[in-house]
DNA sequence: TCTGGGGTCCTAGGACCC
DNA sequence: TCTGGGGTCCTAGGACCC
């Protein structure tokens, strides 16, 4: 068997994980201070299910990604607060803690809205807990949101370091689990499911074959693992013996693929809205396309009536673009086109898709034969770019989005908070 | 009545080539 | 009835993540 990963002594070099508590809830809470202490939740897209919850809502037993209609009453006769989901001000205010983080440290991997790695500076090495309290500090001083840091050898082993610090108050936030005799006690205390990349089947899998924590899944023989799990499960139990598996990813890769879609509010039976929506799909993950400097070579569209009731129809078309762009233009008359060809009448189609795929950079062209490519309506959508983010709303659009979009979605509980109004904030010094 | 949206990586198997 | 042995590329589907 080879090495599946790079082999770095333990003690060497040590990684944290930074995790936002609670994000969307601690967001939410900026602006509603009134609200600490009470059962806070914030809901998905379209109000569907809960995607943030505060302590006090997860101490009531409300689960992730629980559909929202069904907590409603509980929530409301606990005096619950529930916002709908305002993606815009959690990615500003994730853009500023992560402001803070970088500069405490050589390497920083964001890995998702609310959590980053980062390397350790070598002066920290010997007082990662001190370390850790300072930029938990700074973090909440700067930006008020209440940070968990987990500090280890391997990304994995920083995961449930974090985990321990969230979970247990007199730690203050901050955990190192540092090889030695503790490592055991602890990893024999983590179920097998609660380890980073073990989801759901893999645990049912594994629980059934006596590994049920992080302890034994880090003692099972490599062969094993790589017969039954592949090369991730594998890595997964070497960053459990403190070996680094999956480094550090400092530069952010342009994306591979990307999706726009959403639920629709009330059902949508005619092929005009239907088109309306696929059309606003398209112009979402064309500017996303554009702002990575990235060029289409596919475009996908689907369609589904909702998964809970039948009968259930579902459809998924794809076209390959003749030369790859990213002209709004061209991808909704790919869109558009993709549609007709999977529409089917009498449907109360609950959701939509577009995505787009084999996506090349716009900066190096390969130019198809016979193709042409299509700078004009590159460089209008561009400048539409320009100005609707000058203007910070949407100036420009076709006018086939002018219409009533019966497909929007429900944002009841929208706070009603802006990105500007995160400036009147009151500071802490 | 009401059930999210956005990603990644790995693997097995088929097509195709020499 | 018999009908090789590799290698590579691509894709669909399954698993995982937040």
């Amino acid at each position: 068997m080879g090495h599946p990963g790079a082999f770095l002594n333990p003690c060497e070099e040590l990684l944290a994980l930074c995790d936002c508590n609670n994000f969307f809830v601690s967001c939410e809470r900026l602006f509603r201070p009134d609200l600490e202490g009470r059962p806070v939740v914030v809901l998905s897209s379209n109000d569907g299910v809960i995607i943030s919850r505060s302590n006090e809502a997860k101490t009531l037993g409300i689960k992730m990604g629980e559909p929202y209609f069904r907590v409603r009453a509980f929530l409301e006769r606990r005096g619950g607060a529930v916002f709908s989901s305002n993606f815009q001000l959690y990615e500003e205010i994730s853009a500023r803690v992560m402001e803070v983080l970088r500069r405490s440290t050589p390497s920083i991997e964001v890995y998702s809205v609310d959590e980053a790695f980062l390397e350790l500076p070598p002066a920290a090495r010997e007082r990662p807990v001190e370390w850790g309290r300072e930029l938990r500090a700074a973090v909440l001083k700067e930006t008020g949101i209440p940070v968990s840091v987990g500090v280890a050898p391997a990304k994995t082993a920083a995961k449930l370091a974090a985990e321990r610090g969230k979970k247990r108050p007199e730690t203050g936030g901050v955990f190192a689990l540092l090889p030695g005799e503790a490592w055991d006690d602890i990893l024999r205390d983590v179920p097998v499911e609660d380890v980073w990349g073990i989801g759901r089947q893999w645990s049912d899998f594994l629980r059934r074959r006596g590994v049920s924590t992080a302890l034994r899944l880090r003692d099972t023989p490599d062969d094993w693992l790589e017969k039954y799990l592949g090369v991730r499960g594998l890595r997964t139990a070497w960053e459990l013996r403190g070996i680094r598996c999956f480094p550090i990813e400092e530069y952010e890769k342009p994306q591979k693929s990307i999706h726009s879609s959403r639920s629709f509010a009330t059902p949508v039976r005619n092929r005009e809205s239907l088109a309306e929506a696929v059309t606003e799909f398209a112009l979402t993950a064309g500017r996303r396309l554009r702002s990575q400097r990235s060029l289409a070579g596919c475009l996908s569209v689907s369609i589904s009536t909702s998964r809970f009731r039948s009968p259930f129809y579902g459809a998924r078309e794809e076209v390959v673009l003749e030369t790859p762009t990213d002209s709004d233009i061209a991808l909704i008359r790919a869109a558009t086109g993709a549609l007709s060809s999977i529409y089917k009448d009498g449907c109360d189609y609950e959701k939509a898709e577009v995505g787009l795929g084999r996506l090349s950079s716009a900066d190096t062209v390969q130019l198809r034969l016979f193709g042409e490519r299509d700078d004009r309506g590159s460089a209008l959508s561009r400048a539409a770019d320009r100005l609707n983010e000058q203007a910070g709303r949407r100036l420009l659009l076709p006018a086939a989005l002018l219409g009533e979009k019966e497909w929007r979605p429900r944002k009841d509980r929208h706070s009603g908070v802006r990105l500007e109004d995160l400036n009147t904030l009151p500071k802490i010094s």
